[in-house]
DNA sequence: GTCTATATACGGATAGAC
DNA sequence: GTCTATCCGTATATAGAC
């Protein structure tokens, strides 16, 4: 699969998720027009990112999002109650709808060396796909609620245990080289973390989504199968 | 070489390092007792680090430095003229201590596949030694001046020629593969930045750093060395 | 050299007009 | 629903005593 293809799966709009969003909140969101609402609310996010990207979170000024996203300062506080409250949200939409194409990826295929691939590949696309929430969430990490990091944390944890689990079962099955599965996944997730962490880097050699997959799965099959498979 | 083998060879002490700040900066330092000085840089870097290890620098306020090092608001801006210049201070003697150690480490070796380990564990060794400085350099790029930003963007493309130099020579010598020796070097680099990116992770599971650079070195030999060299 | 006290600016958040 | 004006806390930086 190329990242074309992925995005023809993932149908996951910016909308949507913003509509998902006003739901969830609806409670304490003072704004009554869902439309209203969600049209704010992706001027807002997409304006948190931008800002925050160039200096942070904690940097960047309620007057500074208030200029960017085109809303008043007393109007962006009818979309949520307090700037910790705004890193929140945008920490829980952004998991839901990881969570969501996740599970849309796990369990499509069997053999432990398409799985791997499978596995690696739908990661990158999907940093890809949401390259400011995986940046943004990077780099926030530390300015999250205890109760936030660690579900930070357990994402981190699962998505590596995938990656654990498709090598020890590979290695059952004589496909994958014994080893150090743990450790071999964190330097996979190393490697995919880098296509988002260094976005500036690769823009600027042109390298796109699909080189830096196939890559990757070059780096990792030729240390992770048995040689007489290679 | 193992870690322990590294210390010896690097003998710079952290007093050193403060030392040769306040000679480069003495013109702008108000205190005149070159001992006074040098004992008080150690204090404040290594607040600096803890604090914004766990908030960020733009989180720290002064008063929260003040306390962590245990001098005043007025005793602290007798050591640099702001935040910013604090953060300048920090940034230049990092700068210089790599690259003091990395040209001790240039050379030394000729052969392409010794000089790639060679390259690759010295890296991750330095970075074990000075990791407050390779964290807070990493999550406070974005703080950085012009100047500042560029400087620390040279190091990283220095670091990553380094690395293409010697798979572009081992590829003419028939020690190592073709191939996107570029995109190679950045996954490298990706490998060993993880190191320090995630401390959390690998202290809570004891991986010690002679474990995690066996493991890199074994990746990245899998994948550059000829197969008729495994 | 270091302290306390303070000037000055900017931050998040809200009240009340429209 | 959105705006402007403003409250109030906290930030950096400095002045002046010791």
């Amino acid at each position: 699969m190329n990242y074309a293809e992925f995005q023809k799966i993932i149908t996951d709009s910016k909308e949507d998720v913003c509509r998902e969003v006003y739901i969830e909140n609806q409670d304490r969101i003072k704004i009554k027009k869902e439309k209203t609402a969600v049209k704010n609310f992706e001027k807002i996010f997409d304006a948190v990112f931008k800002i925050s990207y160039s200096k942070g979170f904690q940097a960047m000024s309620m007057r500074d999002l208030s200029n960017e996203a085109g809303l008043s300062m007393g109007a962006l506080y009818g979309y949520f109650t307090s700037k910790e409250e705004l890193l929140k949200i945008i920490q829980r939409q952004g998991r839901s709808m990881i969570r969501r194409v996740l599970i849309d990826f796990t369990d499509t295929v069997d053999e432990p060396g398409h799985r791997l691939c499978a596995a690696v590949s739908a990661h990158i696309y999907l940093s890809e796909m949401a390259r400011p929430w995986f940046f943004f969430t990077f780099m926030e990490a530390r300015n999250l609620s205890k109760e936030e990091l660690e579900a930070a944390q357990v994402m981190e944890s699962y998505t590596e245990d995938v990656l654990v689990n498709i090598l020890e079962e590979g290695e059952i099955q004589g496909v994958f080289k014994p080893g150090n599965h743990r450790l071999t996944a964190s330097l996979i997730k190393a490697m995919q973390q880098d296509w988002y962490l260094k976005r500036w880097k690769y823009s600027k050699r042109n390298t796109s989504v699909d080189d830096y997959v196939t890559h990757v799965l070059l780096f990792v099959k030729s240390f992770c199968f048995n040689d007489s498979m290679n």
